[in-house]
RNA sequence: GUUCCCGUAGCUCAACCGGAUAGAGCAGCGGAUUUCUAAUCCGCAGGUUGCAGGUUCGAGUCCUGCCGGGAACGCCA
């Protein structure tokens, strides 16, 4: 069965024909067994019992029970010992009948209250929250009323489009789907850019070209031509700016020989570099100018872009609401150049207007932000600002977030710095920049650079492609039931996601260090085995066969790895929450990992199909077909399809 | 030189607002299949959380200073 498209969470996604898909949305999933603490809790303490809910928290290991009470803070109002006043609260909780039907034992280890639930009673009160139909488990309405705008993927027109952009579009996406889910509206943004010298180069690059020739590449390979035409046009540059680098290297500074056969080498680049860049310049110049030729050929070159990247974003379940670029807001940028004037924020500095950033006693040194060139140009700054004050006006965010690499750190505090300088009255507090490390890839245990592969860039159809062919041989071997068509859908789905959810299953700052072979190794934790559990749970409820009977008797789920798989699930909500807050999607990645651990604990242990007694079944059938819908619903979150076989 | 980010097991990574004995996976060793998918599960082994101080009931987490790795540093984007 092939995956569905939903246009509203934007990703694809499959469905197992006679299940209804419950999709998740509320605050309201707390059960009533963590209820019930939380209120037996506060009247024996005289905390509110908001308070109380908060204060409660899982302990770290499963033999120390369900919920713990830290009792430190209370005790120092109290002005008792920690350990004291936690022996004093099991005392008096003990006695609670109340208590008693959902808590079995309560007891003070420490400094800590621990509560021990009853087992059938918890797994049933988190399950009728997960199942839910009137809830969908995990989403809310806290975002309700307030819109986000989040910029990301943002890929040149003329460049080719590598895996460096994989992971500003793989997180930007998820971060959109999250939000949704949490109520907020969101404007997704690419960013595109489409404007600058690198233009030029690109037209230089056509015009050299047969024009029969360049058409039918063009139309065959549409962005890929363009991009090979754009490193071609761009060797000369780039020599000289490598050995202009080695220059600047102490180590070969010093040999004189070394150095003198840098600088001919030089000498013989840089008549053809510069050469090729006057002539770029002065072609995006005449693009400004409006020359109606280029500005022809520059739409051309955009939209021919723009379908290619649009097949890469549906291979990737993704779509933007906006693919304003930079010439998008060139027209803005006079108005704001005007409007910063008037306002009196602009000085001018060795011939260039700029907007200071420097404060008295500020830790910080910051340069100035540069919004016109001395040459009377503007700068990507000055777009930034432009597109910012856009954003404000058209969508009147609750944030305007950047999903851009940590590189650009330094460039996006000076620029939201500026933004409340020019004192537009909303600030660096409504703008935020979500910074993420480098990929690399480890090879022959090396690790390098993943975004070229002998000295050229690797294309990210490239990459993906082929961990889909890795993918595509295991299925072959694992599951030779599959027709040639549903192992290429499972392959695409699982060498897709492995990559993706390798991506996300790292916090974002750090380097992320890809390897061919754990991505997609048999075990471990990866997004094949995230997929592998979702499909295990699938296969028991077709070979059940009919819907899951939800009204089956919960409480009869009484074995610690049906516990577990519970409580992994009665995290979801909040993990949710705090991928969202974080900006940091790989908190659902490891949840997901945790999910599928437990369930595959269960699955070895216990039998679904063929449990003690109908009763038992039918319980589990609801545990089985819950995880399946939470794991579904972790993996579309990240971008990731769930196949139901594999 | 200035600023920012990172430093946790041999390797790749977790650890929510500061909470109990720092957890997973890979690699290594030993086990589990008359069974709903073994792409699974269980066990063993593996640690002075880069170093030194400080803050407090409590620090991998916060502060200061070092060490190591990466990156950015006024008119490129």
């Amino acid at each position: 069965m092939p995956p569905l498209y939903d246009p509203v969470r934007r990703c694809f996604f499959w469905v197992y024909p006679g299940w209804v898909f419950r999709m998740a949305s509320s605050g309201a999933h707390v059960h009533h067994v963590l209820h019930t603490i939380a209120k037996r809790l506060a009247s024996a303490t005289g905390l509110a019992e908001d308070a109380a809910l908060n204060m409660l928290r899982p302990p770290p290991k499963a033999g120390m029970g369900d919920y713990a009470f830290p009792c430190f803070e209370l005790a120092k109002q109290k002005k008792k010992a920690p350990p004291e006043l936690a022996q004093e609260l099991a005392h008096a909780l003990i006695r609670d009948t109340e208590l008693a039907q959902v808590v079995h034992r309560v007891e003070a280890e420490g400094p800590f209250l621990n509560f021990h639930a009853q087992r059938g009673v918890l797994c049933s009160a988190i399950l009728r929250k997960v199942c839910d139909p009137t809830q969908p488990y995990g989403e809310s309405s806290e975002g309700a009323g307030k819109t986000m705008v989040i910029e990301f993927s943002s890929p040149n027109i003329a460049k080719p489009f590598h895996v460096g952009h994989m992971m500003t579009t793989v997180l930007g996406a998820s971060l959109v789907r999250i939000l949704k889910l949490l109520g907020y509206t969101t404007v997704s943004v690419n960013h595109l850019g489409d404007w600058g010298t690198q233009c030029g180069y690109q037209f230089l690059a056509w015009q050299k070209q047969e024009p029969d020739t360049r058409e039918k590449q063009l139309a065959a390979r549409g962005i890929d031509y363009l991009a090979e035409l754009y490193i071609e046009i761009n060797i000369p540059g780039k020599h000289l700016k490598v050995l202009e680098e080695k220059l600047l290297d102490k180590n070969i500074a010093v040999q004189p020989d070394i150095r003198s056969k840098i600088e001919s080498e030089i000498a013989q680049v840089k008549p053809e570099a510069d050469g090729l860049e006057q002539q770029a310049r002065a072609l995006f110049k005449n693009l400004e100018d409006g020359d109606p030729e280029l500005r022809a050929l520059w739409q051309r070159m955009r939209d021919v872009t723009v379908i290619s990247l649009n097949k890469t974003y549906l291979r990737l379940g993704i779509a933007f609401d906006s693919d304003a670029g930079e010439a998008f807001y060139e027209p803005y940028v006079k108005e704001l150049v005007k409007d910063l004037k008037e306002r009196g924020v602009l000085v001018q500095s060795e011939g260039a207007w700029v907007i200071p950033l420097e404060e008295p006693g500020a830790k910080r040194k910051r340069p100035p932000c540069i919004i016109i060139k001395r040459d009377g140009a503007t700068k990507y700054e000055t777009r930034d600002l432009a597109a910012a004050i856009y954003r404000k006006k058209t969508y009147n965010f609750a944030k305007n977030i950047y999903v851009v690499d940590s590189r650009q750190s330094d460039h996006f505090s000076g620029f939201f710095k500026a933004l409340e300088k020019a004192g537009y009255g909303w600030s660096m507090k409504d703008c935020v920049h979500v910074p993420f490390g480098t990929m690399k890839v480890i090879e022959d245990g090396l690790i390098k650079n993943m975004t070229t592969r002998g000295g050229t860039m690797v294309s990210l159809h490239e990459v993906l492609d082929s961990m889909v062919e890795i993918v595509r041989k295991i299925v072959e071997e694992k599951n030779p039931n599959l027709t040639g068509e549903q192992r290429q859908i499972v392959a695409e789905a699982v060498g897709v996601g492995a990559i993706v959810f390798w991506v996300q299953s790292r916090r974002r700052l750090s380097d992320i260090v890809f390897d061919w072979k754990l991505a997609t190794s048999p075990d471990g934790d990866t997004g094949p085995y995230v997929q592998y559990t979702h499909a295990r749970a699938c296969s028991i409820l077709r070979k059940f066969g009919a819907s899951v009977p939800l009204q089956a008797d919960l409480t009869l789920l009484q074995e610690p790895e049906e516990l577990a798989v519970c409580k992994s699930l009665e995290r979801f909500p909040e993990v949710l929450k705090d991928s969202a807050e974080g900006y940091e999607p790989s908190m659902l990645a490891t949840w997901l990992l945790e999910t599928s651990r437990a369930f595959n604990d269960f699955y070895n242990r216990h039998q679904v199909l063929k449990a003690e007694s109908m009763p038992l079944m039918q319980a589990r059938l609801v545990l089985v077909d819950a995880t399946r819908a939470m794991l579904a619903k972790g993996l579309n979150l990240l971008g990731i399809q769930a196949p139901d076989e594999m």
